[in-house]
DNA sequence: TTACTATTGTCTCATTTTGTAACAATAATA
DNA sequence: TATTATTGTTACAAAATGAGACAATAGTAA
């Protein structure tokens, strides 16, 4: 069952939108050890793909970038990065997009403005996913989490884009994490403990980290703020909780 | 005296193009302690852009690119690097490129679509600013060399844009040096003393570094091959010459 | 209460990397 | 032959990182 809001989206019209520029996501969740990515499924058609958009006329391309991801997880102010603009034209192919709309009851002109060429610029999300509410465009039947691990076959080249996400997540991870607290972002609860945020660098990096390495490094980019302890239940020592810094004390 | 190769260009129809998608390119030329930057300047409007381009219909976007910079610098196998795509509104303005065609002669109607509203994705080069030949494009008179310490007025946000790559240009330099003998990059002479390599580094990052922290750091890398000495006529010691060494040796 | 266990924060030491300066070698010149 | 500027290399200090040990401790089991 279709989202109610993506109905409209299906007279999506031409004139509303920038010609041949398009924007693909590539938007992991993370929670517990787990790294997901956003896919979405369409109708009779075993294609998969990546969430996209356009950008209308008279809006910055980073801003479609926040509504599309926005329209899609239902969450506000992530963390959002562009990591590359893709442009080959062996990207072109109008025969997935044409059966996708044909499965919507829908027979474009051959030279309908969804067959032709785009220019897709890239970007990368992360966020918790079990904090998001995905949902369909108005094109896709779900909208759905998928292990980066075990992934479904996907259209064109959507598989090479979430490669090089990945590679640029992995190599900005470090520099990258100072903005985790300019967003709201629901990447990490509001506190955590040391071995929350090490489980998500392991996770996203696929390797293990030595504990007082990862620790001297942490607390060394003075980026966090430790709180009271945590008393989990469990049977051991129970960990300080850390809150990111905000901006305006640093 | 416009280039005769641009003349072609003043015909340049809307048809052979992507829409929507504008190539900019930050050309940065080394010499002996230089770093200059390849600089439009339009007739009669004191105006000063970025070389920048269109991609053809049937064209990868790196292709396009390769071909732009060919057509502007005369050189090939140039290295060459896409590093952001810019989409913001304010940076559409139609006035300066209504005066540049006006200048030239040429009445746009109001929805030329020159005059649109363009998504440009950004690439940087590098390369020896002795060895390119600048040929103005079609609605530009001259194409020179501009220091980048001393830059004229420039369009929009191109100054912007020139800070973003310089920025990105100095984060990869390690790593994407490398990639310099991939192609017949005319940047550093076949063979060079560390010196001259050291040059490149600090007029590039525009600080000095130490000799022998470099000369250990370079050799590290196992990229370099060294080769017989190098008799300047200086009153010193002569230096060993290096060169990249060939990929296939990797 | 008292062992026991799992996990945590910190410390120590070895190893590696980097910063800094010194040194001898040497190609031209005076 | 002495002098000078520059080079390649070494030596040592300082800093960063790898790898493990240790005591502290919050719960569980006896």
């Amino acid at each position: 069952m279709p989202h109610p809001l993506s109905q409209e989206a299906v007279i999506l019209n031409e004139d509303d939108f920038l010609p041949g520029v398009a924007l693909d996501f590539v938007i992991f969740g993370f929670h517990q050890n787990q790294l997901k990515i956003l896919l979405l499924e369409y109708s009779n058609t075993a294609l998969f793909a990546l969430p996209a958009g356009f950008v209308r006329k008279s809006e910055n391309l980073n801003d479609a970038a926040r509504r599309i991801l926005t329209e899609r997880t239902s969450l506000t102010n992530i963390y959002l990065e562009q990591f590359h603009t893709f442009g080959d034209l062996s990207r072109h192919d109008a025969a997935p997009m044409q059966a996708i709309m044909e499965a919507k009851g829908i027979t474009p002109t051959p030279d309908h403005w969804l067959l032709r060429r785009f220019i897709s610029v890239g970007y990368y999300a992360l966020i918790d996913f079990t904090q998001a509410i995905p949902i369909p465009d108005s094109l896709s039947d779900t909208c759905n989490w998928y292990e980066l691990t075990n992934l479904p076959e996907l259209m064109l080249d959507h598989r090479a884009i979430i490669q090089k996400a990945l590679e640029t997540l992995r190599a900005d991870l470090d520099r990258k994490l100072v903005d985790f607290n300019r967003w709201a972002s629901p990447l990490l609860s509001d506190t955590f403990t040391m071995a929350d945020l090490q489980s998500l660098y392991e996770t996203i990096l696929d390797q293990k980290l030595r504990r007082s390495s990862f620790q001297r490094k942490m607390l060394s980019l003075d980026m966090l703020e430790r709180l009271d302890k945590k008393y989990s239940g469990g049977a051991h020592k129970a960990p300080y909780l850390y809150r990111f810094i905000e901006q305006n004390k640093l």
